[in-house]
DNA sequence: AATGAATGAGAGTTCATTCAT
DNA sequence: CATGAATGAACTCTCATTCAT
């Protein structure tokens, strides 16, 4: 599935300790960042030595790597159990969006990590990284498609939907700024009147 | 105008050394990141000895304060330069907005360092820069304010400086997506066009 | 035979794994030296299991052991092989000093290993080691005193066994020297002339 | 003079500091050997902190690679002060051999490292360091080639060169063995006759 | 005011060895 | 008898910071 070496044999056991490693990584590198935070802790924190940490990945920024491939996994899961790709009402569309918003409320420590540590990552990595990512905003695009054929062009569907896509993530990344003007319900409710209004007057326009 | 304790006596030098030491850190961290980069690395970059440096700052920390505190200074003055608080003409709203884009085309180096090293400022100091952050929107609020006086609430006008705000530091922060797909010019365009849109829609909607 | 523990009862079972255990641990300890070789590698190349392996010894250093062990047997068996007691004759002096160098060219792994890993051996071990390499001395000292037995002291029969000895490993040990200018028979050659001549001529020296 | 890279600037605090590191790594290499022997212990019998230690060097096998270097030197320099180029005299020819013996017999130590030592420096760094030990074979063979111009061809000088090479590093470090049975006059005195023996006895067998 | 040598706590990583299965 | 997951002491190396000159 993902390309993390280790010298243990069974499987299922990787997957286990990898979920443990993952899930104490998440915890500690969104308190200190990933440079403050040390392998120790993170074997201490998952409940093994440091010796059987290092029995499951290679390097610290393998455990970085890790993380963001397991974030950009469970948010695609996520969304895409919500999309439905025969649906083209304006109804659908606006479920989506309120989806994917819960969502990023759901996940604010993880994004925080993607927004900071992503660049930690080696060359090669970082690029399977973001390529995640811009998978995520095609998705959205097809909605965007799907519900509105004819108001936009290519490029203005992608531009909007990397709009919809940066406007989940600040949620959680600003939210020292917006979580205090504003609830989520707020904060969502006024995003998808704009969105919607501004997709509807480009619609409008162009027939004058 | 800043809390950072220096042993040297000197004003002047204090300043123009700083100024040095601010210079080379952007350029360090731009490539290789806060925790990557050496104080050695700036003392050498900056064209003086560890000794020295350590002549002007305290700690590592202090640059890191030192240069997004410079940095916001920098925005602010170059953004205020282009806002004439008593004109409420579209074409200056207009106006306004691209100044920033361009502003930020501009800082997208230091944008980068903002959006991934301020977490490891202390409390205090995070504060202190989260302010700066507030006290931007705040003047984009303005403008919104003076030049649509009646189409938004106040939720609303802050909501959409907020994410003009973003949009413009998403330029350089998504490069790696938005620069294949648009010229600063169609990306400055396309945003406004969905603005304008989405507030005078809103306009006529509350009319009706 | 040997002094290491082992937790196995069967004995041929034993010679068996320690047997591949020597075979893998020579080929690993020339190409990377004993430090730079870890068990995990040995066992892997041995075909068993990191666990297996530790059933057959106790420490690390009994494989070092069992290898060194090993090796002197072996050259002591194929020394032995060659050497008739009775034989006087300088005809039979030549062929067990070719015999012999023969050996060590077919053994130059093994005896890189001797020069440069014996030290890493408890002293108890170590002592025994170099009786071995003692008593191959003593074996060559044998057919010099029985080959010629007026021309030269004890002492100097012990100094032309020794000299003859480490020729002999030389030939391997410093290959990177010798085997650019000359054959393995050109050197033997050579080597055995100016042996056969000092001897000669002490004895005819003697004699005036 | 060697291309060890150091963050120090002083070139002769550099050579001070490294003449420790050497003296250090020497005493403790011909006890535990490199492997066995950490950075600290280095440090510490060198009399400074690991932190100063890795001023002067940048990795442990740069410690090997001072000491080797630094052992040739001093062989080579002790050598060559008793070496006449112009001397063609018997008299001179045992002098210098009586001479590399005595040293040798001074740098046991120091020849044990090199055989057991050489084989953990990186393949460039022991290349430079065979390098060496061919060029004093060299020297030995220049001394055989003017004091017996007519009895030896090149193949024959270059075999002696090497022989007396090895018997006098082999003095040191076959001590277990031949330092109890010789004194290192013995041990020179017969070895010297029987050099000199087939040396002669192959000038007069040649005439017949 | 400027220098840079010295420091040592602390980081990531390895690997011989054990022991429950 | 065989396995291999788990352990943690010990290793090399880094780097922010200090202070005598």
């Amino acid at each position: 599935m993902n390309s993390i070496l280790s010298s243990i044999k069974d499987p299922s056991l990787i997957e286990k300790r990898r979920n443990q490693i993952i899930r104490s990584a998440i915890s500690l590198f969104e308190k200190k960042g990933f440079h403050r935070t040390t392998t120790r802790e993170i074997a201490k924190e998952a409940g093994f030595s440091i010796g059987t940490l290092y029995e499951y990945i290679r390097t610290k920024e393998d455990i970085l790597f890790l993380v963001c491939d397991s974030i950009y996994l469970q948010v695609r899961e996520r969304l895409e159990a919500q999309i439905d790709p025969d649906n083209s009402s304006l109804a659908h569309f606006i479920n989506v969006i309120r989806s994917y918003f819960y969502l990023m409320d759901d996940m604010q420590e993880e994004v925080i990590i993607m927004y900071q540590e992503v660049k930690s990552l080696k060359k090669e990595s970082k690029d399977y990284v973001l390529q995640k990512e811009k998978d995520m905003v095609s998705m959205l695009e097809r909605v965007i498609a799907k519900c509105f054929p004819h108001s936009l062009n290519s490029n203005e569907r992608q531009l909007l939907a990397n709009n919809i896509f940066i406007q989940g993530q600040m949620w959680g990344f600003r939210r020292w700024m917006l979580q205090k003007q504003f609830t989520l319900e707020t904060y969502m409710d006024s995003q998808i009147q704009f969105l919607i209004q501004s997709i509807q007057a480009k619609s409008s326009s162009d027939k004058c």
